[in-house]
DNA sequence: TTATAAAGTCAATAATACTGACATATATTA
DNA sequence: TAATATATGTCAGTATTATTGACTTTATAA
């Protein structure tokens, strides 16, 4: 029983490193994990009427700054038509700018306001403390396998975009 | 540019370790791959018409067999209300089991049937295959880095109720 | 000029969550 | 024993995020 439990476990046995057991309790890191990754953010669009969408949204038109409708969808994976609504809040709402595009005029790109920006900050600075946080505790080196971990674990089609391009 | 888009930092800097932009990569890098982790269940749970939470229940049932309704709901953190219709859906399904307690007659055990117990491994299957693959590729330390940060990024309630208990 | 592409919209539907109210059976306490 | 509390289950109403399908507008490309 002792040894199932334990999260961390020392010292990693060769043989026992791809069991099911301990791959089970990576899934279910994960799953904990990124339920308190979401949590500090999640408060913070509660005062705000937004939801997790719209993180997602503002997040990456942030990180691209005048990216296109077309690139955020494919980013996030979703439909036209479910961006559509959470878009056209935030761009009534005044946090974003959907400017027509300059050499193809059916594009938009888009930009966070200053009002944008403001949540964005917000946002990030909650999420960024926890991992800063997480980081400081699990070392520099704990960090490197992490992310490495995290980049294998993603679709290899995903990895491609996000490692390489950014026009 | 060059640097600001590598996902890995080979040598990673002691000064630039925190910075703003090597945190926000740290978080890209949970969406994307939380993305991923949960695609491949996804596509199983549709030839069933089940969700995402069916899956989180079958999971915490397997892993924590006979646990009581009361435990799940902690563990999941949603309202009785919200699992009520998933459990008695994987119920009636006859895939999980709900057994009176045997001192207090008032809890419900609750257990996969075989049928059960078959879906609950198509699915591990298919999540363990990526796990396992990224394990590999990243190797024995990157792992077990990974597993540290996880866990401290986990809320530490969390984190104490995983890594101890266990009736 | 016709076809294609990018963006935006409307409508209907589904999965997952929420709050509030209430019912039933069992256990505990006064 | 009687009153209260607990564990579970349920109904109704609502919200967020997603889906598919159909259609429009505007602009580019063939």
């Amino acid at each position: 029983m002792a040894d199932h439990n334990r999260v961390v476990t020392s010292s990693m046995d060769a043989m026992l490193f791809l069991t099911d057991d301990q791959l089970l309790q990576g899934i279910e890191l994960m799953y904990f994990a990124y339920k308190g990754f979401t949590s500090d953010p999640d408060l913070i669009l509660q005062n705000y009427s937004y939801g997790r969408a719209h993180h997602r949204a503002v997040h990456f038109i942030n990180r691209r700054k005048g990216l296109k409708v077309n690139d955020l969808l494919d980013i996030l994976g979703i439909t036209k038509q479910s961006l559509n609504r959470v878009l056209r809040q935030l761009i009534n709402d005044g946090l974003v700018e959907s400017r027509v595009g300059r050499q193809d005029k059916r594009e938009r790109n888009l930009y966070l306001t200053e009002e944008g920006k403001n949540l964005e900050r917000q946002l990030s600075d909650a999420q960024r403390k926890r991992m800063r946080s997480a980081y400081r505790a699990a070392g520099s080196d704990a960090v490197q396998g992490f992310r490495l971990v995290l980049e294998k674990i993603m679709d290899a089609e995903t990895r491609n975009r996000i490692t390489q391009d950014k026009e």
